[in-house]
DNA sequence: TTGAAAGCGCTAACAA
DNA sequence: TTGTTAGCGCTTTCAA
């Protein structure tokens, strides 16, 4: 920790003998000057430690619900990578799953003057502050209900709950418990929707009785398993499960070994996501895989070409997703 | 997205009827106007969709070096709320564990002219950029080699590693194996000195041969299980482990179940940080928990003292870390 | 390719 | 409590 006041292009101004103008254009790289010009404002830069502070470096936000869900972690990452390739910086504001939260971290990153600001929530707040921003705003993951007017991707949440519901049919199951989350996020609602479509589609019954739902996306772990637990202990008969995550799906086989029920052999389980739990569990964990790189790829393209292209792009994109078979199923 | 060109304070002024001084000290809490100013101000602030991106905001950059690291993620959503509850917007930035990224992301985060930065990053490379920084910079976990110049705050690395040891000692292991990793940073080497402290206090050889490093940080468990597998393919005789993270503990504990090893009956295994893992793992892992919200608190604490009291403070700061005896011990 | 000078948005000193 | 005014740091225009 150095100086009090910091330098400014003055300074450089006054060290490298041109003038400020000069110095603003060689620091935001707007051209019309000599290379030998740049070589020398660039060292003397270093030299006199100019802060940056005040140059326009090309800025992303991020804004993500929870960074202890290693799904969001991962996707962001992802794109943290693509977005370095492009040399633009990106800054992460999480609103842990508050949503009053959402408005001031918004307004954190509105602040920093980001180019964009890439959102996996897609709450009507975030549509009314998106709707007032002068930059773009692209949703991913939860998007919002009524996509309409912004860039939206989502992986098929639908289809992926549909499959994920399929698999455990085929599999001989005939009375699957569904473990949901009490949440207006699209995802969630999709997967869902897949799993009643796919029961509907080969003739089973829909049970609102086998459709859990959890209350809080605090630990998702623990949450899980007292639900099956409690759901074993009621009686509830099952012989499949298809949990809405991964941490989901990781609690309820816990559930079920605590309670003598072997897997897969008296109860098939299918996570969604597919991360890294799955295949730390025995016997390892099924699930429905949504690719972060895949995620991050078009999201980045679809970003880019709203920034160079075209101002006022809406478009909703969906990513396919597959399953991966492992010991559960 | 709406308006190309933003609103400035002198329309703010214009529309109000008040000068864009008092527009100004308004949008920074000065104080010295009437509440009544204050309101009719914020109105047309709201009105006009003022876009904040000149208010000066409390910021405070987070600097990581992995976020789906899982006690990375919980101490930063831990700083993130006693920040906000302090009314500081904060900014992660994520080198994703490469350290050419160091640079870049510190810049990214000084562009934004925030307070201070919280490291959790403590390479020569930080040092020297915190040295040449006009804002305090804070290490914590991974501190630097050298902590005297700076705010500094670890958990008791080298006691957890000590009393993991001991424990697993006392619990009648001869052999003990250690999963560590190779890197500079300063975290892994207390926790492998405690536990060869803890050998030779009790007067057991420190074999080499039981001294494994990780190469990379990526797949921890992956990277660990067969890590262990390879051991016991070698031969190497072990009845204890103790792994620098509790991932590393759990890739431990699969590689030993895939070889028919009952634990902790023939051998006993001890991880570190304490994550949601452990208690997922069966039998459930033994940990030395750090503590992410102690950890965070005095962070927030010493930052303050910093940002309020002495701008040239030094200080090395040492948490207590303490055992979760679990299935594994 | 460069500089002088004007301008923009905000802050701070001072006066009322 | 508020406005006037000067000033700061940066960008942009215009002329050379």
């Amino acid at each position: 920790m150095k100086p009090r006041k910091d330098t400014s292009i003055k300074d450089i101004a006054a060290k490298s003998g041109f003038s400020t103008a000069t110095i603003s254009r060689v620091l935001n790289h707007q051209g019309g000057y000599s290379k030998e010009t740049e070589n020398r404002v660039m060292n003397i830069v270093k030299e006199l430690n100019y802060s940056i502070k005040n140059q326009n470096l090309q800025k992303i936000g991020i804004l993500v619900p929870d960074l202890t869900n290693e799904w969001f972690a991962e996707t962001v990452r992802c794109l943290e990578e693509e977005l370095y390739a492009k040399n633009f910086h990106c800054y992460i504001s999480s609103t842990n799953e508050i949503p009053s939260r959402e408005h001031f971290c918004f307004e954190g990153l509105t602040a920093l003057k980001v180019s964009a600001i890439i959102s996996f929530l897609g709450s009507e707040e975030l549509v009314s502050l998106a709707e007032s921003a002068s930059f773009p705003v692209l949703f991913i993951d939860r998007i919002p209900q009524t996509p309409g007017k912004f860039l939206c991707l989502e992986s098929d949440n639908y289809i992926g709950g549909y499959m994920a519901t399929e698999l455990l049919i085929q599999k001989g199951c005939k009375k699957i418990l569904f473990i949901g989350r009490n949440h207006h996020a699209s995802v969630i609602h999709s997967r869902q929707k897949g799993y009643q479509d796919a029961l509907k589609e080969y003739q089973l019954p829909i049970n609102p009785e086998l459709m859990l739902q959890l209350e809080s996306p605090d630990h998702p772990y623990e949450r899980s398993r007292d639900l099956v637990c409690y759901a074993i202990k009621k009686k509830i008969e099952f012989d499949g499960i298809f949990a809405s995550s991964d941490l989901r799906a990781s609690g309820a086989l816990q559930a079920l070994k605590q309670n003598g029920f072997s897997v897969p052999e008296q109860i098939k389980i299918i996570g969604f996501d597919d991360t890294s739990v799955c295949r730390q569990c025995y016997p390892a964990l099924s699930s429905v895989r949504q690719d972060p790189l895949a995620m991050a790829r078009h999201t980045i393209e679809l970003l880019f070409w709203q920034l160079t292209q075209n101002p006022h792009l809406a478009k909703h994109m969906v990513l396919p997703v597959s399953i991966v078979e492992r010991g559960t199923t």
